[in-house]
DNA sequence: TAAAAATACTCCATAGGTATTTTAT
DNA sequence: ATAAAATACCTATGGAGTATTTTTA
């Protein structure tokens, strides 16, 4: 049942000529008429009496392309949806972050995606590593984007670096450490450590602050001792008012997160989530330019 | 958008298997591969990801194939839905009867044609002979059951005999006329007469009831001195009982009366109206019979 | 007689089949 | 090494074009 010959009858029966019908359909007259032949013929209706003064409808005909007006609805619909999916513009993705990327990337990125087609069903997830790692392979997340170090042993997962993010030491205004041109990792040991995740060998000389919400964690290091290593964009108000500090640790300096997409390794991405990461990219240099001035400006 | 492709991805996203699903849709894998390639590549998308232990839906073919199931529904309704149509089960007909074959047919024909098929939408109208014409050149009707002579003289219709109906002069029991052996003309026309229609040429000498109802009209010359001629099968509890009863006048033996389809002239019927009037042929073939059987009853 | 639909023929795109190769486990 | 998908090559069906005939108002 080709939806071709469907349009063509619902062209006549719009028309109420074959030679009109012909030119609306981009066919010839004959051309036509055969495929309406063929229609009848195979079904045993006659759809149409061509006779005195023109084409008329028979009742079969009527019933027929009332059917027909469905079958094509349905017909364009469906175009219409894969075009957009395929376009990036309709369809569903789920994907997941860690607590940093979560906190700094999603608002944002929110605003985009809902920009770019009001068809998207957009899912996140903001969860530890392994959960978003167990969640991948349990086909729960179509991709993470995460850190590359997270997984970087990781078997059965494709990577691909979409930018890095500065890391830097803060701590609040006033701090002790602030004094010092350069902190040893010694001096930092003396104060507690403010953390997204528990991390294994940790020294916990003087305290540990694990929370994955890193709008909690900025709070927190604003008002306590803690050391936090975070992104500069994520305190840029904060630095800028003075309220948290950078500090240069010895053998920290120009510290890097590489930013990757992880997915399962074999796996062909939806165009949904092509946009995505494009967009996460994009912010990503956005952000990437906005620290460097950032930087620049509190560095001089 | 050949639906026999959306058929083929489906068949894989079942199957998970492009062999098995070949075969499940009767074509060679080969040609199924090609089929699946030839989706692949128009849309840009990748539907299945073909690599370690087999085939998977990816995102978008998970998309595609949802989308596709949708289309496969509205295809094979469409096909249903025709194919019903076709055979006289599904659709709607509008047709029209004059006041005593409506009387005398609907009821029955009405239990008929509701056992033929769920799907179907039949209109009925009881109306005078002429309003039923009008409704016919209005479309509002596809054809008429009526009487031959209604419409012999009207051009652009077309008619078709289905049977006749024996007509007789009935009236009450005990009316003066039943004790004639023959009742002459002059004899009748002392008496009131009862008619479904207004006749223009009515000797009203002795006045004239008209009514369109032949229920009405038949409880009416049980209680009145009036003649009335209708069809045996109508009356025949009221003959069989004796409150009605036939009589012979002069001139009027083996009155029949012709009916037919009346349709519009060079159009084509539909299937359910053909159905319809096969089954109001049967209908007419039964009372005949019985019609003969009644009269020989009486007779003897 | 003129306008419109049907027919005759030809061509070509495409779906499908068979045989074979490639790939991945 | 084996099972399954992809490729190569061929065929045939059917949809569409051009030219022409038939129909009917």
């Amino acid at each position: 049942m080709d939806i071709t010959r469907l349009r063509h009858i619902v062209a006549v029966s719009d028309t109420l000529s074959f030679s009109r019908a012909a030119e609306q359909q981009n066919i010839t007259q004959p051309a036509l008429s055969r495929s309406i032949a063929a229609f009848e013929a195979r079904h045993g209706l006659r759809l149409f009496d061509r006779s005195r003064g023109g084409v008329t409808l028979t009742p079969s005909g009527s019933f027929v392309v009332e059917q027909a007006r469905a079958m094509i609805r349905a017909s364009d619909e469906f175009s219409r949806n894969v075009k957009l999916y395929t376009e990036g513009a309709a369809g569903r993705v789920a994907f997941g972050l860690g607590p940093l990327l979560g906190s700094l990337l999603l608002p944002d990125l929110a605003r985009r995606l809902l920009a770019h087609g009001p068809e998207l069903e957009i899912i996140t997830a903001v969860k530890s590593p392994d959960q978003l790692l167990a969640d991948l392979f349990d086909n729960k997340l179509e991709m993470i984007i995460g850190n590359v170090w997270q997984v970087s042993e990781v078997h059965g997962v494709a990577l691909e670096e979409i930018g890095s993010l500065d890391l830097v030491h803060v701590v609040r205004r006033d701090h002790p450490l602030t004094q010092l041109e350069k902190v040893t990792p010694e001096a930092l040991a003396a104060y507690p450590v403010a953390r997204p995740v528990r991390l294994t060998g940790d020294q916990t000389d003087a305290g540990t602050f694990v929370c994955d919400n890193f709008h909690v964690l900025r709070e927190m290091v604003e008002a306590t001792d803690c050391s936090w290593i975070t992104t500069p964009s994520f305190v840029h108000a904060e630095l800028a008012s003075g309220s948290l500090q950078m500090i240069d640790v010895e053998g920290f300096s120009n510290l890097k997160s590489g930013i990757c997409v992880i997915t399962l390794a074999g796996r062909t991405r939806s165009p949904v989530s092509r946009m995505v990461s494009d967009l996460v990219r994009m912010a990503m240099d956005d952000l990437g330019a906005e620290e460097t001035a950032s930087l620049d400006r509190t560095g001089t």
